[in-house]
DNA sequence: TCGGGGAATTTGAACGATCAAACTTTGTGT
DNA sequence: ACACAAAGTTTGATCGTTCAAATTCCCCGA
């Protein structure tokens, strides 16, 4: 096995120089079509392949994107991450992107980590996930210059009229509102099992619940627990208990919608219970939820990043309109 | 915003030349004390990180390891793979080593990528997950020097006395023992609820139970069912109706466990299930299950291939006794 | 036949790091 | 004080590719 072939041996082997070979790689139709098909012929015959790293250093740029993938923590949610993980390693995979994947404990373990990869040219975006209010992580990349976009909206700044960042996230009012019209069917009392007021994405949810009971006139009662299965669990089972008189029972996770289950369950009540995040643990136990389509997600944050059909990441400034992404969940029923 | 600073810059600025700042970086202790500190300063004050690529590109390493990431398909079983994905991810980040993720759809579209990656120099190893018997990968990648691990026995080949690559897997049937010893704290009958012959993994997990069992003089009922909750609820379904007695059910996956479990609650029988994989839908449901204990296959992995404690990958002929790394799952009761 | 001009191709330099070898400094023993 | 080895440092070359500028080719009209 000998060393692997370069843009001069292919040259020598088609008669030709190292920089046609360059511009048959790179920029075909500037080629004369017989030449290029000569260097074709060459590079297939030798089996070539560009190295990379020289490639990188030249261009500066590395065709990768960088995502951070947390020390796995268990439980249901992480789930969701993951697949929006795989989606985007294929939609990037399709526009010629690489995915490098790293891990960090804390908001600035991350930074660091990402000024590593950066300064060293190995990413050339970044995307973050589970940005939070004034997150020190977009002030930083931002100073560095490193383009990113988040899944995720920045709760609580208004950045549609002035947008400061590119994001891209899932309209959660509308899949409760869809998750409600479905529970509605069952009959008119629909319940909501939310968190705690206070988190963007849970009031988000839960919004989408009040606004399409408000339209048909009919307030449902509301409960509320903490994330987990068995919060959910204890706060139905309180309700039943103290005679809620539902329907059917939307939830803002399939962990509480898990928990609701339970309870439901275990009282022999068979109350519908509808999930939010369509985790493979609702896919288990047969029950619908709101899915959050990872695909368009992934999708919409290689849009923004490099623009609709480009293989390059453009780093763009934020413009009002085109700065973000909002997609529309739907319902799987189950 | 300047452009970042070379080797040269910080050589210049500590007052030697572009070696000696290699040297400080690769090599600290052929440098002198008093000129590394000056070096380490210049590098400090300037924020010099190293350029990877052109690293890459003179060293010929990418310190990077490949892993597919399939297309996600839904169901509870590939979570497994992604929490070995973050298990790896974390460990190979403190080994110095990058992870870079790709997709692909069938085992030739995997090699294709890895061929890309590996000519490119992108990638210094592989790790190979879902291996079957006569994978035509293993050939390949042989064939093109490429490093690889894989996640999961060759089941079929002989390879323990003559290992023909690196591998890791977890030990099944331990698992299996260990469930079934937990199993036989609720009563002598444990059931096993297992895939239809055939299939390595299923086999060896079954084998733990049919072995313990075996020891305790007690052969229990054996059930089947293919992958999947709503077969192995029929299942179960079908041998209580046709009444089965048994004090446990142990299963071979987690799925089965589920489908189990509802099967067992629909008849009012409160048995005890035991699943396999420890998804977060045992965790929701609050079952036991056996753990695979991703970070320490993780941790073989890389053994295999850079070593003990090495940073960097070793390319090394399987030898038998060292080739492989078999981790003990342990169960998690609930 | 020659010149003009655009297309096609080639040449030299550069990207930023490390290797190998040459060179200089330091330290030891006599 | 001197020779000699070891330690420390510098210089020149190199990895494989692409950019920028220079050169050659080719067609067409005068």
């Amino acid at each position: 096995m000998s060393k692997a072939p370069t843009v001069e041996d292919v040259a020598l082997r088609a008669g030709v120089s190292r920089q046609t070979v360059s511009n048959v790689l790179n920029t075909p139709d500037i080629v004369k079509p017989a030449t290029r098909e000569r260097v074709v012929a060459a590079i297939e015959e030798l089996g070539y392949r560009r190295h990379a790293a020289a490639r990188r250093l030249r261009i500066r740029r590395s065709s990768t994107i960088g995502i951070r993938l947390d020390p796995y923590v268990g439980g249901i949610s992480g789930v969701v991450l993951d697949r929006f993980v795989h989606a985007i390693t294929e939609r990037a995979s399709e526009r010629g992107m690489r995915m490098l994947v790293y891990s960090a404990r804390t908001a600035e373990e991350e930074l660091a980590r990402l000024a590593e990869l950066w300064d060293g040219s190995e990413i050339d975006a970044a995307i973050l996930t589970g940005t939070v209010r004034d997150d020190p992580r977009v002030v930083r990349l931002d100073e560095d210059g490193l383009p990113f976009v988040s899944f995720g909206r920045p709760w609580g700044t208004d950045d549609i009229a002035d947008p400061k960042h590119l994001w891209v996230d899932v309209d959660g009012a509308a899949g409760t509102r869809a998750a409600c019209e479905h529970a509605l069917g069952f009959g008119p009392r629909v319940a909501f099992l939310g968190w705690p007021t206070g988190s963007g994405t849970g009031d988000d949810r839960e919004r989408g619940w009040a606004e399409r009971m408000a339209d048909a006139g009919l307030p449902g009662p509301r409960l509320t627990a903490e994330e987990g299965v068995l919060p959910g669990r204890l706060a139905v089972e309180a309700a039943l208990a103290a005679g809620l008189d539902a329907d059917a029972i939307v939830c803002v996770s399939d962990s509480l919608a898990v928990g609701a289950l339970l309870a439901v369950a275990a009282a022999r009540r068979p109350l519908p219970v509808i999930g939010f995040d369509n985790t493979p643990t609702a896919e288990a136990l047969g029950f619908s939820s709101v899915e959050q389509r990872p695909e368009d997600v992934a999708g919409g944050v290689l849009r923004l990043l490099m623009g609709p059909t480009g293989d390059v990441v453009v780093p763009s400034r934020p413009l009002a309109g085109s700065a973000h992404v909002l997609i529309e969940p739907r319902l799987v029923v189950r």
